[in-house]
DNA sequence: ATCGGCTCCTGAAACGTTTCAGATCGTGGT
DNA sequence: ACCACGATCTGAAACGTTTCAGGAGCCGAT
């Protein structure tokens, strides 16, 4: 492996040169620095980031850990934290703990042996004990899609108890009375919230809720619901999904089963991924800003690592119902 | 930060004692191993990855760059990479060329310069260039989703020719006789291969071929596709698309325009994810075994890293028809 | 001629590990 | 009493960078 030695020798230079030719360009000779890149040219020197970064102390990446890549509302979220960071001259490395607590252990100590630059993270549980060792090291971290106290650390979400709300609403207004709601696990706070919300929406309207709990936030989870959906009676005439995903794998159950969506059975989902639209029935959905979320916890990080160390600040964004085919009044 | 040495300096013992302690641990007196680790909990000791990787010459994590996370089929490539890689104690870093040449570029170099183990690469263009430094340093790398001269890589792909071929001759045999094919950049070798595969089954059957280029290999660039090929006359009876994303944005055009699929248009995607089975018209599509590909290839790449240099191999799986009713026969 | 102030370059220290040759100590065999 | 040996630990070197104090050479002003 060639290194800065290397090219110091063939170049007659010494190690301190070439590094400024790499790094500061302007403080060296035109002369020199136009032979020594050639230098590096001919051999192929490729400068060691783990030298760098042990010198340096910190590196020049940050880390990512989502809940599930599987769901593209996260590859969204992914796409916005890396182009702030790109802006910056960062990289991030994006991890999945696919929703499981000691995957998600398993990353945060891999980005604390890594000596990430900072950390944002969409939490599976709590985690508060995995994240002692970033606190102590004055690691900066942001939540991303879960609020957090701005004593803690900035947080980057969507208002989770509204869009519950605005999916409530919605269905009420659209003149149902016997509502289900398909959940994902009560261990995640966005699941909590909006059955909270939808709760908050439903009372005093004298709609009756079903809550059904999937095993997952995923297609098949949602396929799985609608069958048991299927089996209750009386059958409700709306349902209600914590996300997308569940929502699709529910609608292909009501199709499997020949029941018309909407007249049947309206459907809402959540996040409104791309796929929404273009499902068997188009999804009325609750839209979250999932890429300016990346964007911006990145952004907030970013600041965090900063010389000026800015206040602690829980951005909270507003979701908004996107009304498609699967809960339209037909007349 | 805390570091071995204070470690050390704590527990009475010398920063070689600590070493072995955290990673040869039979060869320390257990008392003297229980003291350091009661110290390394108290002090929160993390050990630091790039002093670790700078003297051991090489690190611990192999690098992985897709065309584009937003399709559902690269998640599961990713995913099934990632598990070969935790089964053998590696870590994978995922990056997101978006099938934009630059990107793959700073990729790689930034792979160059973490002194990746290996790399899996489904490429843009060729990339000859690029691979340059991996090959000078004998950095091992395998190509995925794209067929390689033995001689250069092992790769692991699908035949794209068989796929191209599977999608026209079921367009034929459900009757079809005015075909459009939606193609994707015609700079990545799947598009091009699954075009000609779909010449292939066409040649001689008298049907009509008509091609158009989309702009990606996404959701608008199909339904941008689909606004055009309704503007052509005669209109072509069934559309093979190239991935399904474009799939599902030509159904969305055809749906938006009214037009009935799959009685006046037949449409064909690519990949099989999941979304297709879930889309308006649930879509037929050549299935590949995404998960399984991401799997072999790190395996591959960690066969290649061992002491013991295997032959290389290019390993091609074979895509499959899956039918579903965007291409039913009505009678 | 001398000096201050540039520009350009050198050499060495430091970052936090791992590894390895040897030091030390106790034990059992002769 | 001596030796060989294993078990356990130490101390220093090495990995490839960046940084920084300072040295060398040169120019223009005094």
């Amino acid at each position: 492996m060639v290194g800065i030695k290397d090219v110091a020798k063939r170049a007659g230079v010494s190690i301190g040169t070439v590094s400024n030719v790499v790094n500061r360009p302007h403080v060296v000779a035109a002369a020199t620095r136009s032979r020594v890149l050639s230098v590096i040219e001919e051999l192929g020197y490729v400068r060691d980031e783990s030298a760098r970064q042990l010198r340096a102390g910190r590196s020049r990446v940050m880390g990512l850990l989502v809940l599930d890549l599987g769901n593209p509302f996260f590859v969204d979220v992914a796409r916005g934290a890396e182009q702030a960071a790109h802006a910056e001259g960062l990289n991030i490395i994006t991890c999945n703990s696919g929703q499981r607590s000691e995957l998600e252990a398993s990353y945060l100590a891999m980005f604390a042996e890594q000596r990430v630059r900072g950390v944002l993270l969409s939490p599976v549980a709590t985690s508060g004990e995995a994240l002692r060792t970033f606190r102590r090291t004055g690691t900066p971290y942001v939540f991303v899609d879960r609020k957090a106290p701005a004593s803690e650390a900035s947080s980057v979400s969507v208002d989770d108890v509204a869009g519950g709300a605005l999916g409530g609403r919605h269905l009420l207004e659209t003149g149902h009375r016997r509502i289900a709601f398909v959940n994902g696990p009560a261990i995640l706070a966005q699941c909590r919230d909006r059955e909270q919300g939808l709760r908050t929406a439903l009372a005093g309207s004298g709609a009756e809720l079903t809550v059904l709990e999937a095993i997952g936030l995923d297609v098949p989870s949602g396929r799985d619901a609608g069958a048991r959906l299927l089996g209750t009676s009386p059958r409700p005439t709306a349902v209600f999904c914590a996300n997308d995903l569940l929502a699709l794998g529910v609608l292909q159950a009501m199709v499997g089963a020949g029941v018309r969506v909407p007249d049947e059975m309206a459907i809402v989902g959540y996040d409104d991924i791309e796929f929404a639209a273009a499902a068997a029935v188009p999804l009325t959905s609750v839209r979250q800003p999932a890429r300016r979320l990346g964007r911006t916890a990145a952004e907030l990080l970013l600041a965090e690592t900063s010389d000026t160390k800015p206040e602690r600040q829980a951005v909270v964004f507003t979701p908004e119902l996107v009304v498609r085919e699967s809960t339209r009044v037909r007349r």
